[in-house]
DNA sequence: GACACAAACGAACGGTCGTACTATTATCCT
DNA sequence: AGGATAATAGTACGACCGTTCGTTTGTGTC
């Protein structure tokens, strides 16, 4: 596509803080991330943004000296939001099975959050890119790679305190967690189904129900048919 | 974003089968397809696609009058070629749990198959298009409902077969699937998880294996904490 | 208050977008 | 074979894209 430019080689440079600057800059990654969630990476665009902001488009450019800068930037804050409010208030929950509970409905709140207006970024970012190679693509692996152990390492506690079965599959278990995750935004934002919350909660009950009781089954048993 | 068009208002017109301009319409539907599914819907453009086809932008673009109805044409041909590749086969196999699991494998092969190298464009579109209103969000909704109830249907029959249990939630069983054919696409998609397969597989199990035994704790069950 | 520098602006660039018109060529039917 | 019509090409349009550059305005410091 655009060539890569010289100055979209250096990182972002880091102006003192608190000055006027990075102010702005603040206000852009907000209303910047606010926007993508709603019409997606690609679509959100310099001049777009520019005019909600009211401000010149070279003006809002130089913050970034290239689109896939503000992409990182603002994915890079989605980040930072989340761990705020969804990984770090689920630390302060119990371990074991009630950090795992707190980290899923955290998630689905945040999913939710009114400052999201089109949901969790990382959702928009990861469909949108699963097929587009390069650094945008690479921050989201990354992040999501990071939210994937964090669900499987609270299940691996879960197991320790002996709340979860000693045989219990954890990464499965968080792989599953994605799913019902991403079942919910389906079924509330494309489907506009009511009874999504009470979906998602319900088959995430049944994850945890099947995770305390021994399964009945082994899973590498010989399958009928 | 563009205005209406007076052309864009009537429905594609249907020329005699066989002819030349039905093939080559064809044709510019499949490649379009095959494109949208990687770099979506809204990305999929006209001087591309012409390009690829060895075309004009305007003689191809001819064949649609507008973009936002060669957008529902490609899509109305995924349908179809979903029914053929999915349902209709699933059709044949015995009533109940043969027919569901015959519906979820169908759709996982349907998702990796070579025709659609980005996956099932209905998953691409769900993500893209969930804020978007219009035309083609509306069919992407009507497609999947329809998808939802032939699953929700099927487990039905399970039930009336006796393979499921007498109270299940044929609903439930449905929006899980969709959860977990979404957890597939993200991990074999983005996360490139060589796994990905065997991870859906082993959900899938776990949620048939739920569905026939009585499940221990009522649903409805008043719940801890 | 002057000075250095950061921040924002305005105009312009080459491109591509979807779409509209007109002209040309290919196909199909008699 | 010829004539009606369908299919394709060509050209142009206004709008917007990301990006560059030179200039002006604002901020923070001695």
């Amino acid at each position: 596509m655009a060539t890569m430019t010289e100055g979209a080689k250096r990182g972002a440079k880091s102006p003192r803080p608190g000055s006027k600057g990075e102010r702005t800059r603040e206000a852009i990654l907000a209303h910047a991330l606010a926007l993508a969630t709603r019409i997606g990476f690609a679509g959100l665009t310099i001049g777009r943004l520019a005019e909600d902001l009211h401000m010149s488009k070279s003006g809002l450019f130089a913050h970034f000296r290239s689109k896939e800068a503000l992409q990182v930037a603002a994915l890079r804050r989605a980040e930072g939001l989340m761990i705020d409010a969804v990984v770090k208030p689920a630390l302060t929950a119990p371990r074991g099975e009630q950090r795992v509970r707190a980290l899923f409905q955290g998630w689905l709140t945040w999913e939710q959050s009114p400052t999201l207006p089109g949901g969790c970024p990382f959702v928009t970012a990861s469909f949108e890119l699963d097929d587009q190679p390069g650094p945008v693509r690479d921050f989201v692996v990354q992040t999501l790679r990071d939210w994937n152990d964090t669900l499987a390492g609270a299940a691996r506690i879960a197991v320790q305190e002996g709340h979860f079965r000693r045989d219990f599959d954890c990464e499965q278990f968080a792989h599953d967690c994605q799913g019902i995750g991403l079942g919910f935004v389906h079924a509330s934002r494309l489907m506009r189904d009511p009874k999504a919350r009470a979906r998602a909660d319900a088959a995430f009950e049944a994850l945890v129900r099947a995770a305390r009781t021994p399964s009945h089954a082994a899973a590498a048993s010989g399958r009928r048919r």
